[in-house]
DNA sequence: CGACATACGTGAATTGGTTACATAAGTGGA
DNA sequence: TCCACTTATGTAACCAATTCACGTATGTCG
């Protein structure tokens, strides 16, 4: 649980070498008289700490900015370029892979699209090129890619195997962590889409203000990701806000509902012009939508419920009915928005998981 | 979130101090070399931490050993009586207080029954005199009473107030740790009973060895609590497990049937004895326990689930029952217990939480 | 009473960090 | 061109916390 063990003096090292790159990264080029105001630390040791890094690679210097008054600062940078990580997304219809740098930039996207019907092997072959021509179009080497982590539907365990899919064919028991890490010969994770778009959201989207965060990813089919403290919170199976399970809550039908005789787009196309069947229908899917989203609200109490997905496109139509129904069911509910990132939320979070090991790796395992 | 602030050499005497200290409390008594074998620290630095904290009072040399090989070393030990914590619960029936020394060893118990219709002023005034008689009893002076924490039924805030009771006559909106501050001039938290009685599990009952843990506590009303990685989890409002409220889950009337025409006892007794009507009726109320339950349990994925409160003295009666309909609903359902703390739960964790505040007092702020 | 075992005490060395102050290297105006 | 001013750098002294090495103290055992 909590880290009891002893510290020597180079203990004082890695804290403040992680103070100071993270300054250093929020600021993208800083001096040293800078970097030693904003963490608190004197100009010597952040310059010692920056030397290191330095030698390691990690930071370099860049010319200094002419025409200031007084003697001309040496300005650093954190070389975001000195490795890369990979986000991939292996979803029912589409693989989305994305390439980022070390400050999480996204250098290069890849999108295949793919059969829901395809087999296992094909998936991972195609979750394997897509990745690949990511990286090779961005003129990326491929030993310079340090992690990568792939998001997809059902449970993923601890290992990064898929312990249970429903939706796709052959995917149960898939060991996608350990094939991905093949790619690139790195180490590789896997969790559920899910989670990495509720951890996308709260990195740069909607939910960065909140601690507990419940991620609520409609389509053809919902699930449910949760983030307590703004940190993953799989489950001990992996299976956390895999509510759509239980019988009373109804997620399995509610899409089926709606999508009865027209497509879902159709559908909230034709509430959002007032069509009153429509409407009738987007009203009943949020009804449904809600005694899920509120049996993971009352459990959890989040700051926020952030909706995703596909259908989240739909917007106001959907958003404002699944409030008010939300309201209906919970003794105090939480606010609740639009997921700010479309389909690409869960590669951004893929790639967010994956920055958080390459980082460890920086300050020294 | 994450702690980022920059570290001079004070931090590490500081972390040792926090080693030194939990090692010296996990042995007892012990030795320098003792304690620099176990905490990997050196002979010399766990003499300087031990001769501050002598200093501050919260350590004492005791009598070497005799009649050991080689020259006898000095012994040292945690001084638990060098404060107290005051744990309470503030429950529907009872009031049950509890004053623990600073290794959480329960130097006394105080316990006195209050009606359940009786008002607000009433029962808190029954707190106060039991939280009083407890100390009073034990010889303790009024001022060595560091923290002061209460449990009560009900949605209790980040502030200690009471923010819904639905049980407690004129209990909502009491600031029951404003009030308990008093009774002893102290600093004084409040806390829901499920989540109290969650975190004695984990302290010393059935949940030791769980991060993730799901408390449900039955009787006259279900509630549950949460601990995420050995941590509370109350939640934005300090509602998460309320699930009861949720009118799918049944909560509500799952209590009122099972007793319609007998006390609960009666009818667990029934059962036990194998009558056919009791025997349904306990199973009947296990069903809707588990469908709120599987809820948490789908939200969540625990490690475990610990079932407790006045109905789960009944035992594998209904923890039989209980299990099998957890396991249908579940995906993967957790193990399932029953709390080791009868009554006496909720004032554990209270002392628990009291003493977490304590800790942080001792190792400065 | 000497051999042995174990703990204690002291001083030097190391690591990491801070403060203080002299020095370097620019800008800007007379 | 030169001088005042501004800001950064380099260096030295010092402090805090820790460890290691080694000599000393203090008990037991045969």
């Amino acid at each position: 649980m909590t880290e009891l063990r002893p510290g020597d003096a180079s203990l004082l090292r890695k804290v403040n070498t992680k103070v100071t790159l993270s300054a250093l990264r929020r600021a993208g080029v800083a001096t040293l008289t800078q970097l030693g105001r904003v963490t608190g630390l004197s100009r010597q040791t952040v310059e010692a700490v920056l030397d290191e890094l330095g030698e390691r690679g990690y930071v370099r210097e860049v010319p200094p900015d002419e025409g200031v008054m007084g003697r001309p600062a040496r300005r650093f940078g954190f070389r975001a370029d000195a490795g890369y990580v990979v986000g991939v997304e292996v979803g029912g219809d589409a693989i989305v892979a994305a390439l980022a740098d070390l400050n999480g930039e996204v250098i290069a996207w890849e999108r295949a699209e793919i059969s829901g019907d395809a087999a296992a092997h094909e998936r991972l072959e195609a979750a394997e090129r897509t990745a690949l021509a990511c990286v090779d179009g961005a003129g990326v080497a491929h030993r310079r890619v340090w992690t990568v982590a792939a998001g997809t539907s059902g449970i993923v365990d601890r290992t990064g195997r898929v312990s249970l899919s429903i939706t796709l064919p052959g995917w149960t028991g898939v060991d996608l962590a350990g094939l991905a890490g093949r790619w690139f010969g790195c180490t590789a994770l896997a969790a559920n889409d899910a989670n990495l778009a509720a951890l996308a959201e709260h990195w740069r989207g909607s939910a960065q203000h909140a601690a507990d965060v419940v991620y609520v990813l409609i389509g053809h089919r919902a699930g449910a990701g949760i983030l307590i403290g703004g940190r993953l919170h799989p489950g001990r199976t992996g299976a956390a806000g895999e509510i759509g399970t239980l019988r009373q809550v109804g997620w399995e039908d509610a899409a089926r509902e709606l999508v009865k005789d027209a497509s879902a787009a159709e559908v909230f196309e034709a509430a959002l012009g007032g069509d009153r069947d429509a409407v009738r229908r987007v009203d009943r899917y949020a009804e449904n939508l809600a005694i899920g989203a509120s049996a993971l609200v009352l459990a959890i109490d989040p700051d926020l419920l952030v909706l995703g997905g596909g259908y989240a496109r739909a917007g106001a139509v959907l958003l404002e009915p699944l409030r008010r129904h939300l309201a209906e069911l919970c003794v105090s509910a939480p606010e609740v928005v639009a997921s700010t990132f479309g389909d690409e939320g869960v590669a951004i979070g893929a790639v967010r998981l994956a920055l958080d090991h390459a980082e460890r790796e920086i300050l020294g395992l």
